[in-house]
DNA sequence: CTCCAGGAGATAT
DNA sequence: ATATCTCCTGGA
């Protein structure tokens, strides 16, 4: 086989290690993260650091391999994954034992994850993110990463960086169907190239300090900068709320008439210092369906 | 053709 | 503080 060429051979983790294939599946193109794609049915290509790799569920676990060219230890991919413990503590402190919403959450969607991304990426991803469809941000990722970033095999390129990004005009952006956004994407640039190291200190940060230095970025509101945190800089706090949460949290918690500051509260108070991974179930759950008939 | 998205920013109350 | 309007683009 030619693909023997580039790839590695597939691996898995013992003894279990929680995904299901929705969860996975979920996990990778639900909306968290733009850089996965579906090959074929339960296999995904995608990147971890500047790796190309490949997911799978078969023989009801899931598998992964590795581009050969770049050396990826199996440890990149469990943190990027978050298959360490850690997972599994994080679900025992979720309320679910007292939320029937929740429990319903975690036994449709088993193995959930919030993935390790890298900041910068997930900053550029977010700023995009508004009024856009899941589709819609990954088509504009892709051409932006195919135009200015390195290939790292076939049709899959890397982040170009904020550098190479503040090298771009406004307008240039504009073409690439960034609309309003390229504004955002053009100022941001100019403001993290200028300030070096600021970016990559954000995660040392406690979470209030690091969000009130992202909502310095145009661009950057509550809610992108719960979504970047979240994503990409390991925050499990934040909770992002987005017109479905928002939806969500009335319906299911009963908030109607709560302003956004209350919902953040409830939010904090009733899911605890992993909120992200509750919002992340309970955002798939949502989408799913899976809590219409409660 | 009109409407509105997984928001942010500006402006008006 | 809270409410409304606008901003690109594309899909319903």
């Amino acid at each position: 086989m030619k693909t023997e060429k580039f790839w590695g051979s597939w691996f898995a983790f013992k003894p279990d290690n929680l995904f299901s294939s929705l969860s996975l599946e979920e996990t990778l193109v639900g909306g968290q993260c733009f850089d996965w794609h579906e090959i074929a049915r339960f296999h995904w290509r995608g990147k971890v650091g500047k790796a190309v790799v490949e997911c799978r569920w078969k023989n009801e676990r899931a598998e992964w391999r590795c581009d050969k060219k770049i050396s990826l230890s199996e440890d990149q991919i469990a943190n990027y994954f978050w298959l360490d413990e850690d997972y599994g503590k994080a679900l025992n402190e979720l309320p679910w034992r007292s939320d029937a919403v929740l429990k319903k959450c975690l036994e449709n969607l088993k193995g959930l994850r919030i993935l390790r991304q890298p900041l910068d990426q997930t900053l550029f991803f977010f700023l995009l993110s508004s009024a856009k469809s899941i589709p819609q941000i990954q088509a504009i990722g892709k051409t932006v990463f195919q135009k200015y970033g390195e290939r790292l095999l076939e049709d899959i390129y890397a982040f170009p960086g904020w550098e190479r990004l503040s090298e771009i005009s406004e307008s240039e952006l504009r073409s690439l169907k960034l609309g309003y956004r390229a504004k955002y994407v053009a100022k941001s640039a100019q403001i993290i190239v200028s300030r070096k190291g600021w970016l990559e200190s954000i995660p040392e940060l406690s979470y209030e300090k690091a969000k009130k230095e992202l909502l310095c970025l145009p661009g950057v509101g509550e809610k992108v900068a719960d979504c970047v945190l979240l994503f990409g800089g390991n925050f499990l706090e934040a909770f992002p709320i987005d017109t479905w949460i928002e939806k969500s949290m009335e319906k299911r918690y009963c908030l109607h008439g709560w302003n956004s500051n209350q919902k953040i509260h409830f939010a904090r108070i009733h899911f605890g210092k992993f909120a992200g991974l509750a919002q992340q179930f309970l955002f798939s759950a949502e989408r799913l369906g899976f809590l219409e008939d409660l």
